[in-house]
DNA sequence: CTCCTTGATTCGGTGACCGAACTCTTCCGC
DNA sequence: GCGGAAGAGTTCGGTCACCGAATCAAGGAG
């Protein structure tokens, strides 16, 4: 719950309805603008694939987790594959890969301006080892670093979770390639 | 109205109370993820910069905008001014600027997956007339263009505005520099 | 002085979100 | 096979943010 329990975010609906145009900032945030829909794709990019680690990691009720998923699997951005057992897990799918930017975006501008104790992730260029930049380059090689080339890692500012923050906070505050499943 | 009536957004609320500690994506969800939000800060990035012409445009209802306003304000994102008169005027800090690549990512993502007819605006870096892409690199001369340096462009994608979306409306879908008042 | 524009504030109604409890299935150990 | 535990949701009452229309106050124009 860690990451989660920093803050209740707030409400936002779905649009349903909606006329003619748009520009595309309100059809994409008409798809991500609502409440918790971006910390799922986060979590998401971070691993997390299992309905019981987002609601864990998230804090996040479970009917609107719920909701939330079936959502984005009808629009595209996720997908639903079967676990171990009986199980569903929940995938990006290339479009929800997308959103990366848009991730990364908001989490640079957050590290920026409310992390007093310097980034709480840096994220890196595997194998290259240079800083990616908010802009997507590797700072070494000045590659475009795809996703899936892209390992998480802690920063200075990254408060160490405590046990009863639960198992993924635990994974997730280790240093990990992107996309690869917490389980 | 136009780019608003797209679409109801949804709900979400603030954060107020928070825990310890949390992910730079909560802290910068906390600001900017409630509904309207990331809107106020485009609109603000294209030039609006009066109460009366937020809700035009947007069609937001004027109680959320005035509380938006406040919190943004509060929060340092935007920057209240005198203008003609005794009027208000709602300008973007460098902090709120530094919001523009969120902006940017979030509007490429749209145009990229909800644009049928191609994209509905493109970025051109000022004086160079090379087009910004989404990491925010001039694809011709290859510098990182500020925000003050791109110029917005409307694509093939957008709808011309019908006289009934109002001024904002119209006068935002022909070229201008970003950030320069509409009024 | 009066009307109009601008920048809000007020208010009733609605609906998404919250969280705790509950259900149902599957997995695991013996 | 049986009991318990864990996973994956579903249900439900209460609250609170959002919606939209009406209203208010102040400045400018005529």
């Amino acid at each position: 719950m860690t990451e989660l329990f920093c803050g209740r975010l707030g409400r936002m609906a779905l649009p349903r309805e909606y006329t003619n145009q748009a520009c595309s900032m309100v059809r994409a945030l008409e798809i991500v603008g609502e409440r918790w829909t971006l910390l799922i794709v986060r979590d998401a990019v971070f691993g997390v694939r299992r309905f019981s680690d987002f609601v864990e990691h998230l804090g996040i009720p479970r009917a609107v987790l719920t909701e939330r998923l079936e959502f984005l699997i009808g629009e595209g951005v996720l997908k639903r594959v079967p676990g171990p057992g009986k199980r569903s897990e929940y995938e990006l799918t290339a479009k929800g890969r997308g959103l990366w930017p848009v991730v990364r975006a908001l989490s640079a501008w957050g590290d920026e301006h409310y992390a007093p104790d310097g980034r709480r992730r840096v994220f890196v260029h595997a194998g290259c080892e240079g800083e990616v930049a908010q802009s997507g380059a590797c700072l070494r090689c000045g590659e475009d670093v795809t996703l899936a080339r892209t390992v998480m890692t802690p920063g200075p500012g990254l408060t160490p979770p405590s046990p009863e923050d639960g198992q993924v906070s635990a994974i997730l505050s280790r240093p990990r390639p992107l996309l690869q499943p917490v389980h």
